[in-house]
DNA sequence: ATGACCTAACCATTAGGA
């Protein structure tokens, strides 16, 4: 099975070179996050004639995930139980099961800045997602794949000196992925196309890109039993490159065969 | 060259991203 995450930030925007993507990189199974489209409007059409199911999870404006698959999409799960909200449940999480494999893709809330609402609200929703993995762990293979907006040690960011007294690298933000881990989660760290560090994000703007100043911040979270299989990984920089791309780079692992 | 913010929403200014 080839397993990818991509947060495409609007698939509407992208939806030219999501195709584009599907079409060359052929996933089997696709998490999307920051669609920014409600379930509705999802263009649910233009991605069946690729062969993909879809299980879309949004409400309009911001956020919205989704799974999108072609190899089966059954018990699909929009959300979870006591899912904290800010206040009311935002559409950050989908669930649905792909030949076999619980996949989960999430989009986990920015925090903003330490001394923020939203900060408090990200580690409360951290750590409701922790309780509902926990439940659905015992199901058999999983895999929670997303934009987390933590990057998990000082060497996923750029410059950790710029990042004291930001969030994404806090202790507390660290320890609620340590949290997942605990629970048998193992980070499948993908291999950098260019460079030593998997960036998975770079800013828009200041060239960011182009002088690999980016973050580790969408991650792969997979369960004992899916880890063992886990051949080729890496991130695809390919796709931040040209005209019109996300800021995010899409995730790409290859399950060997018993999946 | 990878090339110096982008997106969606009460349409033009703003919230949000990280």
């Amino acid at each position: 099975m080839r397993l990818a995450t991509w947060n495409v930030n609007s698939v509407k925007a992208r939806l030219p070179r999501l195709l584009e993507w599907l079409a060359t990189t052929r996933p089997d199974v696709l998490c999307l996050q920051e669609t920014k489209c409600a379930a509705t409007a999802f263009p649910t059409a233009e991605v069946g004639e690729l062969g993909y199911a879809v299980a879309a999870h949004g409400d309009g404006r911001w956020n919205g995930v989704a799974v999108l698959s072609r190899v089966g999409l059954d018990d699909v799960a929009r959300g979870f139980s006591d899912e904290p909200g800010f206040p009311d449940p935002e559409a950050r999480a989908v669930a649905a099961t792909c030949a076999g494999v619980r996949v989960w893709s999430v989009y986990v809330p920015n925090g903003r800045t330490p001394d923020s609402p939203h900060y408090l609200y990200k580690l409360t929703w951290l750590a409701a997602l922790r309780d509902a993995l926990a439940a659905d762990l015992s199901r058999g293979p999983l895999a929670v794949c997303g934009d987390f907006n933590v990057a998990p040690t000082d060497a996923d960011v750029w410059d950790p000196a710029l990042f004291v007294g930001s969030t994404h690298v806090t202790p507390p933000e660290r320890e609620a992925l340590a949290e997942l881990r605990r629970l048998g989660l193992t980070d499948v760290v993908p291999t950098p196309m260019k460079g030593p560090h998997p960036y998975t994000y770079w800013d828009y703007r200041a060239g960011m890109f182009h002088q690999n100043k980016g973050m580790r911040i969408d991650l792969v979270y997979a369960s004992g039993d899916l880890a063992a299989l886990v051949g080729n990984a890496y991130v695809d920089r390919e796709a931040r490159k040209g005209k019109g791309p996300s800021d995010h780079a899409p995730i790409v692992v290859d399950l060997s065969d018993g999946s």
